[in-house]
RNA sequence: GCGCGCGUAGCUCAGUUGGUUAGAGCGCCACCCUGAUAAGGUGGAGGUCCCAAGUUCGAAUCUUGGCGCGCGCACCA
């Protein structure tokens, strides 16, 4: 210690003696101020048995483990009745002394924080601003060694942040729970947590340690503590009702509110209970003849009040019996994490202390609730504590008049899991709108521009609604079974219920985060693929009416689009409240009026109908579009631009079921119009583009070989993949040689083909297969990609004229480029056809809009006017 | 001090009992579409998964320690 002391007080010290800390317990000293000292020799007490014999009461070193030895002297003056720590010390030697004799609290501050007379250094002033006249005392009687300034946290005024507060001894009412510990434990083992760790850890550890409740408070507002007080005896009793009081014998007091009423009669008479009113009821003392019974002056600790909900809100045990019976245990809570200590600790103690196994009205766990979701705090934008001094916020309001209400509901559903932090900032609100909510409402546009067009009216097709379910939809004229249906609309509607079914799924679990998830990945599917590839058909001649010009393909997917939006409307409701209101105030009481639920809020929620879902046709799917994305990605790295047509695309699945294989090559046009190429195949002879290796299973090898797992790798990679693969098919497994000796015998299933393209060829990979492009281009291909690009460009050139899209409107050509005159004069009916030209000449047009560009190296002017 | 959580792409965040090429959105770059059009789509670049040690055939993932951030321990028990 005085190496450290020297060096903090820059002095030197000369070393009289050496002894550990231990040397200086039971030394008596003298202490700085003599206000409790009094004069003469420090009283002794009797110790208690076995140690026996007696000690003195006070100015005695004791031991304790929160003392330093890097500052001050080792040995520090306690005040017990001013902290914790303190006070534990005093209570520990309070037991070594037999009952009632050892050292007592001692306290010279008044409740109002001044000095009391017992210090007549600082009688009568508040107990901080006599700091430095201590200081001065201490210096001046040379007891002063060292004085500094440290930063440590202190307590202040929660609401007045400027005053300093001070721990005071105070006479308090306590619930034993500590002795109720264990049944909360097996209470909260019961209980599911989310996210879990809470149990065990948060909670847990809050209740491992509990300690009992400090019930009484020391104020005005608050549940009136019912405990009445013999004035005479100091015994006391609890009145456990309203009624009971009155029923004591000799009450009085009552009065009070009587009058208070007549002077004022809209009281209400629930304040009967409260105070003022209550504190003037007594009753005689069944103590003492003579004596009066007075209710104690503290109030309950309001989070008692807020852990009594699940039975307080009936009234219960008074009454409301059939209600609470109906709804305990609630089947889940969900507030912040800083609840830990609040709202979940007081309703889990009180319904434990309740119903706990030792209590004679014991019920099985768990209670009152039997999950919890524990959900992160808010942030500001800047990732710190809300505030509302430093406004690191948007004012909620901006956010729902800017982005809508429905688009904060999203971010904080689908942003994250409840239990992290939310930062809560207007871009990330902006930017999750598009990938959601505008894209579910553009579909939903999509749905009633070309409805109103081909004449859709589900209201006009089918008489009775019921709630629109797939069953419902059923009924209509014109509706076609799914199985009866194309393919397109069977995927979609697998992806519709099987995304129910999902979502209910996760729902059920109380994980509304990957519920969302599923959700936004179905109108993603409906937009970017149902959509897409079913233009064709929206866009086809005939009606969707169900009337004798109806196209019954387009009516199919005007259905499927229908029962899309309509089970989305009811999926998302929960989420986006207000969006899928206004698309069921459309779609379905638009349509139907009060034959269908006026609410989307009033529908069951969508399970999923697991018959109308093909699995294998969700999985294909699913590979026609790995195909096209990987086909788009071979394009984009060669710089071959989809525009310009190719001839050949071929396609090397690396492990897929032969059924999946057919089912891809029988889908060539699909691909072939995603990717813009003439041929599609299933590759032949693969060994031209790529190489095929085997890779182990690892999950499956690794628990099989455990520490031979890397040579039997290695040996792996030294074998010839198609000799293997060819072993392994016939025989079923194969014998590996190991480096150092020894074989691992391995299964087909064992080990995972992995196909990589080759070098040299346009070509792109996934774990699922490899497309090769042929970047061959013939004279027919060119030309045909130059006539893409001046529909492009003539596209782009009624865009910018503003023309509407129905507009007709007439070409003019002028290019000294033979090839690409030659190209267009071949194509001239196609690009008549894209551009709705009616005509198209290669000459000049007067008054026409003229544009010169440059396709793919060919100068071309156009000239561009209405029809 | 004690306890709990978090640290992954420029930003905001996912990552399902440890497994082969760690994902998304936004932003950025390139491109496509032009009959959802003040919309829509595709591709790409971009990561020592905070650091270190350990366990393991194998660690973003498990353990321990460290660093950084947040929260709780007060009449908010």
């Amino acid at each position: 210690m005085a190496p450290s002391l020297a060096d903090k007080l820059k002095r030197r010290f000369d070393v009289v003696d050496r002894f550990p800390g231990a040397a200086l317990v039971g030394r008596s000293y003298l202490p700085p101020f003599d206000t409790f000292r009094g004069t003469g020799p420090c009283p002794t007490a009797p110790l208690v048995e076995p140690a026996g014999g007696s000690e003195p009461v006070a100015w005695r070193v004791v031991a304790a483990d929160f003392v330093t030895t890097d500052s001050g002297t080792g040995v520090v003056h306690v005040a017990p009745a001013f902290g914790e720590v303190d006070y534990t010390v005093l209570a520990a030697e309070q037991s070594r002394f037999v009952a009632g004799s050892g050292p007592t609290l001692v306290n010279c501050v008044a409740p109002d924080g001044t000095f009391t007379d017992a210090f007549p250094m600082g009688s009568g002033r508040f107990v901080k601003d006599c700091d430095r006249d201590i200081a001065r005392d201490l210096r001046s009687r040379r007891l002063l060694v060292h004085q500094e300034q440290y930063v440590h946290d202190y307590p202040f005024c929660w609401r007045a942040d400027n005053d300093p507060l001070i721990q005071y001894p105070r006479q308090s009412w306590f619930i034993r729970t500590s002795q109720f510990r264990d049944a909360m434990l097996a209470n909260n083992a019961r209980i599911d947590w989310l996210p879990e760790h809470v149990k065990d850890g948060r909670f847990g550890n809050f209740l491992e340690t509990n300690v009992d409740w400090a019930l009484s408070r020391e104020r005005y507002w608050g549940t009136p503590l019912p405990i009445w007080v013999c004035e005479e005896t100091g015994k006391m009793e609890a009145v456990p009702s309203y009624d009971t009081l009155l029923s004591k014998p000799g009450v009085a007091g009552t009065d009070v509110f009587d009058r208070a009423k007549a002077a004022n009669p809209t009281l209400s008479d629930d304040l009967k209970v409260h105070k003022p009113y209550i504190d003037a009821v007594t009753y005689e003392s069944p103590f003492a003849a003579g004596a009066r019974m007075r209710r104690v002056p503290e109030v309950i600790d309001c989070w008692f009040d807020s852990g009594a909900m699940p039975f307080a809100q009936w009234g219960w045990p008074h009454a409301g019996d059939a209600e609470f019976k109906a709804q305990f245990p609630a089947d889940f809570i969900s507030e912040a994490i800083d609840q830990t200590r609040g709202w979940f600790y007081s309703q889990l103690a009180i319904s434990t202390l309740l119903f706990g196994e030792r209590a004679p009205d014991a019920r099985p766990y768990p209670h009152p609730f039997k999950t919890c979701i524990v959900l992160g705090h808010m942030l500001g934008e800047d990732g710190q504590k809300m505030s509302k001094s430093k406004r690191n916020y948007k004012e909620p309001a901006v956010i729902f008049d800017t982005y809508g209400a429905d688009a904060l509901r999203w971010f904080f559903l689908a942003g994250q899991p409840p239990w992290n932090s939310i930062r809560y900032s207007e871009r990330a609100i902006r930017e999750s709108v598009p990938e959601f909510l505008l894209r579910l409402w553009n579909v939903y546009a999509f749905f009633t521009i070309y409805a109103r067009i081909d004449g859709f009216d589900p209201a006009a097709l089918l008489a009775t609604p019921g709630a629109l379910d797939h069953a419902d939809l059923a009924r209509a004229r014109g509706w076609r079974p799914a199985a009866g249906r194309s393919e397109l609309d069977r995927w979609m509607l697998s992806e519709l219920h099987a995304t129910a079914a999902l979502m209910v799924e996760r729902l059920d679990a109380f994980d509304h985060f990957s519920a969302a998830q599923r959700l936004s990945a179905l109108v993603d599917a409906v937009s970017n693929w149902f959509v897409r590839r079913s233009r064709d058909r929206f866009w086809a001649s005939g009606r969707a009416d169900g009337g004798p010009d109806t196209n019954g393909e387009k009516l199919d997917a005007y259905w499927t689009l229908y029962e899309t939006l309509v089970t989305v409307a009811k999926l998302a409701a929960p989420f986006v409240p207000f969006v899928t209101e206004a698309i069921w105030q459309n779609l379905a009481v638009g349509s139907f009026g009060d034959h269908v639920p006026e609410s989307v809020h009033l529908t069951d929620y969508p399970t999923g109908h697991e018959q109308l879902v093909d699995h294998d046709l969700v999985r294909r799917m699913a590979l026609v579009r790995d195909v096209s994305s990987l086909g788009r990605a071979a394009r984009a790295a060669e710089k071959l631009k989809v525009r310009q047509p190719l001839a050949k695309v071929e396609v090397i699945l690396a492990d897929a079921a032969p059924a999946d294989a057919d089912w891809l090559a029988a889908h060539a046009d699909l691909v072939c119009d995603e990717l813009n190429v003439k041929q599609f195949e299933i590759c032949g002879e693969p060994d031209r583009y790529i190489t095929r290796s085997v890779l182990p299973d690892l999950k499956k090898l690794g628990p099989k070989l455990g520490r031979d797992l890397p040579k039997a790798r290695d040996a792996l990679a030294k074998t010839d993949a198609a000799a293997l693969l060819a072993a392994l098919t016939r025989d079923g497994n194969a014998s590996l040689p190991l480096a150092g000796g020894g074989t691992a015998v391995i299964e087909r299933d064992d080990v995972l083909v992995r196909t990589t393209a080759k070098e040299g060829w346009a070509a792109a990979e996934s774990p699922l297969a490899v497309v090769v492009i042929s970047k061959e281009l013939t004279p027919a291909l060119v030309a045909e990609g130059l006539v893409r690009e001046v529909v492009h460009a003539v596209q782009s050139q009624r865009k910018t004229l503003d023309l509407d899209f129905t507009a007709r409107i007439e070409l003019g050509f002028e290019t000294p480029s033979a090839e690409l005159r030659s190209a267009l004069e071949r194509h001239l009916a196609y690009v008549m056809g894209e551009t709705l030209a009616d005509t198209a000449t290669f000459s000049t047009l007067p008054d026409a809009d003229r544009d010169s560009l440059d396709v793919d190296g060919h100068p071309l002017t156009l000239h561009l006017r209405r029809a």
